[in-house]
RNA sequence: AUCCGGCAUUGU
């Protein structure tokens, strides 16, 4: 039974778990009967394919030989049930678990802020602290995640009281969600309060202040705190660049139209643009990507459409982002042939309009 | 030791 239960955890860590469940059939097969190390191994091979009959049938299976009263064994199951998108299933195990662990709760919650269930999430919270389990900086985290997405400021301002009482608001990954979370909640001196706080900060949370202001249209502090970073040192990423062109699309917006070379452009921001996508060139983030679509976006933002359809041209693999970044680019301008052409041109490549 | 945590592009 050791080994194999070795060999299904060795499939399941090379990335190969089906393999791990077809192994479990021979183990079956050779007479073998699973021991609660072994359920654990193919509840974590399930989560990855992810299997959620096969999961059911093993939790059944693992019910009738009493091998779900581990603990691991249970934190296993329950996280075989989110991963596999199984909320439900994943609520009403949890419910009946003997022993919640913080980490069990960690799990839940996450699990419902990543599917989009914040409120979920904060009714659960209840239910945690009337268990009397003391939330961790990890649960902070995912509770002002939460509070961030549903623009909850009310909710987000008790979490961070709460946080700071028990000494977790100084910590920089706790600090950059609580800079977005004030941020998506329109509260950008907030926000700023809590950037200005930070005892260490990193890039994360720079880019988190810089997004904050990006996202409630403070164009010009978006810039004037990119300027700021360089002077500080600190190493630009290239999520540091998506945020700041997007500051410069955000500007052009604004911007009036003014002639340049016979072309309606937004100069100022166009030119901002330009020499940013300079930096990111110069450093070298313009691979991979990502940046591609934030650029096209720009400059159509900016009046700049032969330079966004240039980019657009060039971007490898576009995906529907890049496509929806270059149809609004030419509506915006005006330009309702265009956008036609390039709806037809989407349909012959076989994307599909969103 | 391992499992839970922060910032990201278009449009709506």
């Amino acid at each position: 039974v050791f080994s194999w239960t070795s060999i299904i955890t060795a499939y399941t860590e090379c990335g190969h778990a089906h393999d791990a469940l077809t192994s479990y059939q021979c183990m079956l097969h050779d007479g073998f009967e699973p021991s609660p190390h072994t359920f654990l191994a193919l509840f974590n091979a399930c989560s990855r394919i992810p299997d959620l009959d096969q999961g059911r049938n093993l939790h059944a299976y693992a019910c009738m030989k009493g091998s779900d009263s581990e603990v691991s064994v249970g934190n296993a199951i329950f996280r075989m049930y989110l991963e596999c998108a199984a909320v439900v299933d994943a609520e009403n195990f949890f419910a009946s678990l003997p022993v919640r662990t913080l980490l069990s709760w960690n799990s839940m919650l996450s699990a419902c802020v990543d599917q989009g269930q914040g409120k979920k999430a904060l009714q659960w919270y209840t239910h945690m602290k009337s268990d009397g389990v003391e939330p961790s900086h990890y649960t902070f985290i995912i509770l002002l995640k939460a509070c961030g997405r549903l623009a909850d400021l009310k909710q987000g301002g008790i979490l961070h009281t709460d946080a700071r009482k028990r000494g977790y608001a100084s910590d920089g990954m706790v600090g950059s969600t609580l800079i977005t979370m004030y941020g998506k909640s329109g509260a950008i001196v907030g926000a700023e309060d809590v950037f200005g706080e930070l005892p260490h900060r990193d890039v994360v949370s720079w880019n988190a202040m810089l997004s904050a202001y990006v996202e409630q249209g403070f164009g010009e502090k978006a810039l004037h705190l990119y300027r700021q970073m360089q002077e500080d040192g600190v190493e630009l990423t290239q999520r540091t660049y998506v945020i700041v062109l997007r500051a410069c699309a955000n500007l052009g917006e604004k911007e009036e139209v003014r002639l340049l070379d016979g072309l309606a452009m937004k100069t100022v921001s166009y030119h901002i643009g330009q020499a940013i996508h300079a930096d990111a060139r110069k450093r070298d983030f313009l691979s991979g990507g990502f940046l591609h679509n934030t650029l096209v976006s720009m400059y159509g933002k900016c009046g700049a459409i032969l330079e966004a359809e240039h980019l657009f041209k060039a971007i490898p693999h576009r995906d529907i982002v890049s496509w929806n970044a270059m149809l609004s680019a030419y509506t915006d301008h005006g330009d309702g042939k265009k956008a036609l052409c390039l709806l037809i041109q989407m349909e012959k490549e076989s994307m599909i309009p969103d």
